[in-house]
RNA sequence: GCCCAGGUAGACAAAUUGGCAAAGUCAGCAGACUUAAAAUCUGCGGCCCGCUUGGGCAUGUGGGUUCGAGUCCCACCCUGGGCACCA
């Protein structure tokens, strides 16, 4: 709609006044129900917001192709985006959470579309995973019929939202037309050597009885049901995220993502500079290389410790005389090691081992522990103590009374007084070597590695804190892993063209520490597809962040029967351009899905690394300042609120409450003045939609208007008649109103684009006896094309009742740059950075005269008095400000 | 402990680049309409002094930079989040 474009220009028209307000107005009432089914039925039925892959070669596009009414404003030129919400997990209904998600991320649909994008707006379900096994084992209903009720009452909600869906491409990770590829993606990676099987200490959840990711277990406990973790020695299935660690790091700058969700995976991943340096033991010939951040400390080793799980400890400690301690020492180690073996503040247990190595650059003998504060998976599972200057090894070295070396000079204060240990400071060093002392211990680090690297005795090596990601789970509901198990060629890959491997039907879901897949014997019983011989089917199935690691590929080739995709159709959306979610995915799924995207691209199958160009991460809805819970008895379910205000209200009231981005407490009332805003626009646009029945004048408002407005405050200037005056204004409010909210939308920042709009509608109301029905009718549909990306449904009826069309076919509006700026403007003006007065100023006065008029002004002169002025400050459009002695 | 985000009326918030603090919504008060209420429409709204013109004080606390600070700098307090034996 442009503002030049409108239909009907302002005719001298002028509605007569009459006195029938009430029964005209009741004629008026917003029955959002009524119009949102309405509108819910139009855009189903023509397939409003489908649209049609341009690039796909075999005529696919004709079954998903709709009706794209919106196609119709931008030609075939328009740029594709993508904007996507996380894949939801359908359980019970939807909660607020996903409302305000989805409100979001449709207004932006809604917004790329109209400004001429061709936009990607799709659905579907993360559908396999533990709350719908939990319910099968409680009730014996099969997760595929629980899941299936819970994605049907789901489908109605989003539905009843009005979210501008395109419904052709809807998937669901646990059909097997889906699944059948997250097994294909599988055996690429397992093909790539990404996927491989190991035995390690994983993290077990008797309660969920399955063993979890790393990134799954928060604080020792399990993320899902909150069961302390234990420790057990599995052979299970990973994925070698870890090669991907500096890539994973690296892109993170080429991303448009928060900082802070960055920052969280920056931390995750934990790279660390240090050096491998091997230190030698004597007794059994053997190198054992540690990793540190601080071979400037080298000199200051006074013992070395193993942890319990390096494999070469018990043959270390055997036929000495600590054999027997060391023994009963690991195994209490690596049975109770669930239990927060990760808290520093824990006593520094550990024995000796009664064997020695020499450090390498002084060769001196030191001692060997095992101790469980130094952990198997991180670095090379062994560390070189140095007691002064780290606070780990200063506990172990004073819980053990082992000798502890100062090596760095502390800063002067510190003196090198024996209590100011461990010092983890930089300073020169000390008690080195003739070569480094006195160095800064900065140098004296690099100095020290390239030393190590010369005598062929260590190295500059990277270190980081991320772990491969262990993707198996010994549960029902998941998707296959489609290996077999022969025993005379091991593990065997499932042949491509037998996928999907497919999920069986079993009698007893509940656990009993392994899948309860083996127990459908029928299936586990196959033949190997390399020998024909007898095999067995593998049993686990894979942890569902598998599943939404790539399902964003899916979408832009939803029902390929060939491929997981066409790189065509991916060429043509991917990567996403606006993605939105809550933060509590920062690390799992975001990390998980840039790991697959890169794994894909090394296989040829992608031609991008980064999955998600653009992130939003939303903030959570709470009530009472509590998060929503059902002990806590606060949760307010969207269904209930759309049932009493329609589900426009709903959106828009979630969107209006604050930042989206923030936390924001849900409140009835706030609910209410949204509703009451709605009802306000739907009402006055009824009334100045139907010129015939005109609309009647309330005698109260003449009467006010006489009483306050005898002269018109807002005609001061030089403008010719009253109605020219109210209409310039409205029409200014309008432009006005199209410039701040498209500005808004394009930062986010929905809460002021709605109050934009709030404002304009409250100026319709101010001025609707001053201005002629052309500028009301402009000012309303105006707002209604404003508010359509929120309200679409009542903005859509709005719309068709001034305009006769439809909003969502027309473009953005556009703000007259000549509405925008006014002839003249309140100048402040300021005596020494004070607010002293305010003058009219023309638009294009000069400094000087922008000077002369402030010093007028009555009551900076009161300010000025006698004195001097010394300095005289000018923004121009804005104020003055007179700095005097 | 380390890192990040936030702290503005009675509540939620706005202020995009250092330029009128508080747009908008809720709650509140007043008026219109009504037999009355609800609904609706209109208006008022930081604190202190003053009859008003006006003046002083106000963005967690204390300093600083600047003609001018919610915004920038330093120190501190509070709230929320992330990380935390990762060598």
């Amino acid at each position: 709609m442009e503002a030049e474009g409108w239909p009907g220009r302002p005719s001298r028209f002028r509605p007569p006044l009459g006195d029938n307000l009430r029964s005209a107005m009741s004629e008026h009432r917003y029955e959002p129900r009524e119009i949102e089914s309405r509108w819910q039925r139009i855009w189903a039925a023509e397939r409003t917001w489908e649209v049609a892959n341009e690039a796909t070669p075999d005529g696919r596009q004709e079954r998903i192709a709709g009706a794209g009414g919106h196609r119709a404003l931008e030609g075939e030129q328009g740029q594709s985006s993508y904007v996507l919400e996380m894949l939801p997990y359908p359980s019970g209904e939807p909660h607020i959470g996903h409302l305000k998600c989805y409100a979001l991320g449709d207004a932006i649909a809604h917004f790329q579309r109209r400004t001429g994008h061709r936009v990607l707006h799709p659905m579907g379900y993360d559908a396999f995973g533990l709350p719908a096994e939990n319910h099968a084992i409680k009730t014996g209903e099969h997760p595929r019929d629980s899941t299936a009720a819970s994605i049907a009452s789901f489908q109605r909600q989003f539905r009843s939202w009005g979210i501008s869906i395109d419904w052709s491409r809807e998937i669901a990770t646990h059909e097997p037309s889906y699944y059948r590829w997250t097994q294909w993606i599988f055996l690429q990676l397992l093909g790539a050597g990404l996927a491989y099987r190991k035995q390690a200490a994983v993290k077990w959840c008797p309660n969920d009885q399955t063993v979890l990711a790393n990134e799954q277990v928060i604080d020792g406990r399990c993320e899902r049901c909150g069961e302390e973790v234990q420790v057990r020695q599995l052979t299970q299935w990973f994925l070698r995220i870890t090669d991907y660690a500096e890539r994973l790091l690296r892109d993170l700058d080429r991303i448009d993502w928060p900082e802070h969700v960055k920052t969280m995976q920056r931390n995750w991943i934990g790279r660390s500079e240090g050096a491998e340096v091997n230190f030698f033991c004597e007794e059994l010939g053997v190198d054992y290389p540690v990793f540190t951040t601080r071979p400037d400390t080298l000199f200051g080793a006074t013992f070395f410790v193993l942890a319990p799980e390096h494999p070469d400890v018990m043959r270390l400690a055997e036929g000495t005389d600590r054999e027997q301690e060391v023994r009963e020492y690991v195994n209490r180690a690596l049975t109770a090691g669930g239990e927060d073996r990760g808290a520093a503040d824990r006593p520094k247990t550990g024995v000796p081992l009664g064997r020695h190595v020499l450090n390498p650059v002084n060769g001196q003998r030191i001692p060997m522990f095992v101790a469980d504060y130094v952990l198997m998976e991180y670095g090379t599972g062994a560390i070189m103590a140095v007691p002064a200057h780290d606070e780990r090894d200063y506990a172990f070295a004073k819980a053990h009374s082992l000798p502890i070396k100062r090596v760095i000079e502390g800063v002067p204060e510190d003196g090198g007084d024996e209590h100011q240990l461990p010092y983890t400071g930089d300073g020169p060093l000390v008690n080195s070597h003739p070569d480094f002392d006195g160095m800064h211990n900065r140098q004296a680090l690099q100095a020290i590695v390239d030393w190590l690297d010369r005598e062929g005795k260590g190295h500059a090596s990277v270190s980081y804190r991320l772990r491969d990601w262990l993707v198996s789970r010994q549960r029902y509901w998941g998707c296959p892993i489609p290996v077999v198990h022969c025993e005379r060629c091991g593990v065997v890959p499932v042949p491509q063209q037998q996928l999907p491997v497919v999920l069986p039907d079993i009698e007893d879901y509940a656990p009993k520490g392994r899948s309860p897949l083996a127990s459908a014997q029928q299936w586990v019983a196959t033949t190997c597809p390399v020998c024909s011989g007898d095999a067995r089917r593998e049993t686990d199935t894979m942890d569902t962040f598998v599943d939404s690691s790539w399902y964003f590929l899916r979408y832009c080739d939803p029902h390929n029967e060939a491929a997981a995709f066409d790189p065509l159709a991916l060429k043509e959306w991917m990567p996403v351009d606006q993605y939105i979610g809550g933060v509590e995915h920062a690390i799992l799924h975001l990390m998980y899905a840039r790991f697959f995207c890169k794994a894909l691209a090394d296989l040829g199958h992608l031609t991008f690394q980064e999955p998600f160009q653009a992130l939003f991460t939303q903030g959570m809805i709470t009530k009472d300042g509590a998060k929503m819970s059902k002990s806590r008895g606060n949760v307010v379910s969207p269904a209930s609120i759309v049932e009493r205000f329609g589900s426009d209200t709903a959106r828009c009231y979630i969107l209006f409450i604050g930042p989206p981005d923030q936390d924001a407490d849900w409140s009835d009332e706030g609910v209410e003045g949204v509703h009451r805003f709605l009802g306000r626009l739907y009402r006055l646009a009824m009334e100045v939609a139907e010129p015939h029945a005109a609309p009647p004048r309330p005698a109260h408002v003449r009467a006010d208007r006489t009483a306050h407005a005898p002269s018109g405050s807002e005609d001061r200037g030089d403008v010719g008649s009253e109605h020219q005056g109210a209409d310039l204004q409205l029409m200014r409010k309008a432009h006005w109103a199209i410039e701040k909210v498209s500005a808004d939308l394009r930062r986010f920042a929905f809460n002021t684009a709605i109050a934009a709009v709030m404002e304009l509608l409250n100026d319709c109301y101010r001025l609707r006896d001053q201005v002629q029905l052309q500028t009301q009718r402009f000012a309303l549909a105006t707002g209604a094309s404003l508010l359509f990306p929120f309200a679409p449904h009542l903005c859509s009826e709005v719309y068709q009742q001034l305009t006769s069309q439809r909003v969502w076919e027309q473009p953005w509006p556009r703000a007259d740059p000549a509405m925008l700026e006014a002839d003249s403007y309140q100048l402040v003006c300021q005596v020494n950075g004070k607010l002293r007065d305010r003058v009219q100023a023309p638009a294009d006065a000069t400094a000087e005269r922008l000077i002369e008029l402030c010093r007028q002004a009555p009551n900076v002169q009161a300010h000025i008095d006698r004195r001097e002025i010394v300095k005289e400050i000018v923004v121009p459009g804005k104020l003055v400000n007179l700095v005097v002695r």
